[in-house]
DNA sequence: ACCTATTTTATTTTATATGATAAAGGGGAA
DNA sequence: TTCCCCTTTATCATATAAAATAAAATAGGT
């Protein structure tokens, strides 16, 4: 395994951010498993945020626990934006696609 | 290739971001091969949306940016609130990590 | 203690992302 | 035209995500 601290943070956040989703709906990991399409082993090393996942993966399971990807990816304090700027103070212009 | 229309409109708006991004720092893929640590070839079908990347392949390539891997996946529209809900009118609470 | 459902771990195989490298294409500028 | 820079495409090797399966833990109930 062994990655970069951004890369085990995010994959700890994204896992344990599928995991409180998972419970919420009250899916068993072998449900999720049906839903996503994913294996039970792979969701399970997923959640524990030990797997460097490919982006189909997540937007499987995205859509399976009825959310959207920019939720998984949402900053942690509720203050910041985090919509797409057209050309502002941070210096960037990532809209529009 | 050959995936679902969601991974594939995610992986064209990632790939188009990534490559604004990279024309306003005024950098080449040569020049953002060797900041993120992909390979030329790589950037360029990344870019092009042909790719199902890992995410520790994004992430490197946010921080050669000089950007937050959350702007990679907010939603287009300003509208939309995306930072996590603590318990909220969608019916899901994905905070705290 | 037992029983059951769930999760984790391990192993093997398959699919594919990525690296390394080379070659080909595409504009501009001279 | 030729040169140069940049990008795309192609090929092969390697690394690893993910599937399939089985087995071993773990958790909760009773």
């Amino acid at each position: 395994m062994t990655w970069g601290p951004d890369v085990a943070n995010w994959n700890i956040v994204i896992g344990n951010r599928i995991r409180k989703r998972r419970k919420e709906l009250g899916l068993s990991l072998e449900e999720l498993s049906v839903l996503s399409g994913s294996t039970v082993p792979t969701l399970s090393i997923i959640e524990r945020g030990k797997r460097d996942v490919k982006l189909s993966t997540l937007i499987a399971l995205t859509a399976a626990l009825r959310i959207e990807l920019p939720i998984l990816f949402a900053r942690k304090d509720g203050s910041e934006k985090n919509t797409v700027p057209s050309s502002t103070s941070e210096g960037y212009d990532l809209g529009d696609d």
